[in-house]
Parts: C-alpha cells; structure tokens; sequence
DNA sequence: GTCCAGGTGTTCC
DNA sequence: GGAACACATGGA
C-alpha cells in the first residue's frame, strides 16, 4: 500500500442522480458518508458527491490515471434521454421514470458483480452489503485511502476465492450461497467461461454461458449481463418486479414467472434493462426500503 | 414467533 | 413441464 495522495476531478453531466444509481441494489459497496458516497472500485477508494449545476465531483487517494475508468463505471457518457425514448409508454413505467429521474446503470467490474450476485439469492440488499464487506474484508486486499480513514478493501479476485474452501466462505455468513461462489469462481479459474469475453457475445449466447455456473440461474445470469456487460436488453425478474409486473399489467390475473419474463422481454424493449431497474428502485422506494431516501414520498 | 429476502438446484409427479 | 421443497441467515 503506497502512501495516500488526494486527486479529484470533476465530471459534468446531465440528469444523473448519484443516489439513486449508486443506492438502488446494483452494486454493493457504496457507503452514504457526509454527504458523499465512498467504495472501492478495483484497487481505488472513491469518494464522489453531488457538485453545483450539474457536477458530480470525484476524489481518489491513489493515482487514478485519466478517470477514464470511473467515467465507464458511472456511465455519465450515456445519453439517458436516448435510452428512456425506447421505453414503452406506459403511465406505470413512464411515473417510475419521472421519480427517479437520473437513475443509470453502472458499468461494473463482471467477476465482481457476478459474484455479488450469486450471493444475493433469497438476502436483502443490507445483508448483501454486509457479506460482500465481509468477503472483501477477510479476502481482500487492503487499498490506499485517505489520511486518517477507516480501511477498506478490494474485492478478492476470483483466483483468491477459488482457491478458499467452502468453510473459509462461510465465515462470512452467505450460508449455502458458499458452495455457489466457489463452484463458479473455480470453473472461471479453470478457464470453462471467458468473463471478459461475455460483452462479444449476443445476450442469449452470454447468458447460455453464465447459466451454467452453480448458482447462476436466468435472474443472476442477467443481473451480470445489465450491470456489468453492456447487455441492456436483459431483464433481471426478482421478487419485486415480480410483483410490480403482476399488479402493473396483469391486475386480476396470477400469470407464472415464465410468463412475466416473456411479457418483459417483448414490452420494454432493446434497453429494457434500464426500464427494469427505474421500477425496482421505484417500488422500493414507495416502500421506504432505500435508506438513503426515507424522506421520499410515496 | 412468523414471514420473507434482487434464487437456484433437486426431487417428484 | 411444472409444482414443492431445501438451502443459511437475519431483517422487518
């Protein structure tokens, strides 16, 4: 670990909403802190907060090279008029978006959002947070932050877990959700999936592939593929959208899983994805489930 | 104490 | 093909 530094820049942007994006369950390492947000983005700690007219400043305590790297990971080059223009028009989908208006999808790392998923089966996203800072913890290097800062760590790489045991997983309380990661972090060790080689494939080749990880079924498969591939047509299908489908398009009616994603797939079209994660955070925040918005009205 | 959580794999019909 | 259940753990 070198010593710390202090580098900042500042990317101008329009229509990003640094709190929803960074708070509405697509990734999991994102502390609300002084007015900030403070994570860990490969090897670097980061510090971004909301500027004036239009500005999100970033602050990192290691040389972070031209930005380049937090400009994909926040997608600020993204037109997100152009992409909620494909969206259908629709009153449910079209009041998500006036809610959450700002709301992006991040470019993430693929082994580590794959691997934050795989254990997000079946947890809430606070308990998500803390075994993914559990794992990164205890498997994690240590990265520079600021002067007088608390520590931090990057996520273990995936030869760091696979070559772990099931026990050691467990420690960080993600339960059956151990034999999952391991089994997935040593077939990407071994060479059976290219991670990198995801974003040349078309979505249906892609998510053939991530399915046939252990734990990787077609929710995680696509939560991988949206947030950290480029793909925008996937659709991940959670509990809650779920249920915002059910009670959106099919009042009355109780059509299966499989129905829904099919629904979905043709409905919200080549960037659904996005629409998806405007409805996600929307009903979680009509639910008060996003801490750093209890004072959103319904 | 009960229900449920950004699911998946297995078993059984 | 599809319903029922197991799987760990902890928040609401």
């Amino acid at each position: 670990m070198s010593s710390p530094g202090d580098w900042r820049t500042v990317f101008r942007v329009r229509d990003y909403d640094l709190a929803a994006t960074l708070d509405s369950g697509q990734a999991f390492r994102w502390d609300a802190v002084n007015g900030g947000w403070e994570g860990v983005l490969g090897r670097r700690w980061v510090r971004l907060e909301d500027g004036r007219r239009g500005e999100i400043l970033a602050r990192t305590a290691s040389d972070p090279g031209d930005w380049g790297w937090l400009r994909r990971y926040l997608a600020v080059d993204e037109d997100l008029e152009g992409i909620v223009a494909t969206f259908p028009r629709d009153a449910a989908l079209g009041e998500a978006v006036r809610a959450c208006r700002g709301l992006r999808v991040l470019r993430q790392d693929p082994w580590e959002c794959l691997a934050s998923f795989i254990l997000s089966s079946t947890k809430q996203i606070v308990q998500i947070r803390r075994i993914v800072g559990e794992v990164c913890r205890r498997y994690g290097e240590r990265v520079t932050v600021p002067r007088g800062h608390e520590e931090a760590w990057s996520f273990p790489s995936v030869e760091v877990i696979a070559g772990l045991e099931e026990g050691d997983l467990r420690r960080c309380a993600m339960g059956f959700r151990a034999k999952y990661l391991l089994g997935s972090a040593r077939a990407i060790a071994r060479g059976d999936l290219d991670l990198d080689g995801l974003c040349r494939l078309s979505l249906q080749e892609a998510r053939g592939a991530l399915v046939k990880l252990p734990g990787v079924g077609r929710k995680i498969a696509d939560c991988a593929l949206l947030f950290s591939c480029g793909f925008d047509g996937a659709f991940p299908v959670d509990v809650w959208i779920l249920r915002t489908l059910r009670e959106i398009y099919f009042p009355g009616a109780d059509p299966r899983p499989a129905e829904l994603v099919a629904f979905a797939e043709v409905h919200f079209g080549p960037r659904g994805g996005h629409a998806q994660q405007y409805l996600f955070h929307h009903a979680r925040l009509r639910a008060g489930r996003v801490a750093s918005a209890r004072s959103v009205p319904a």
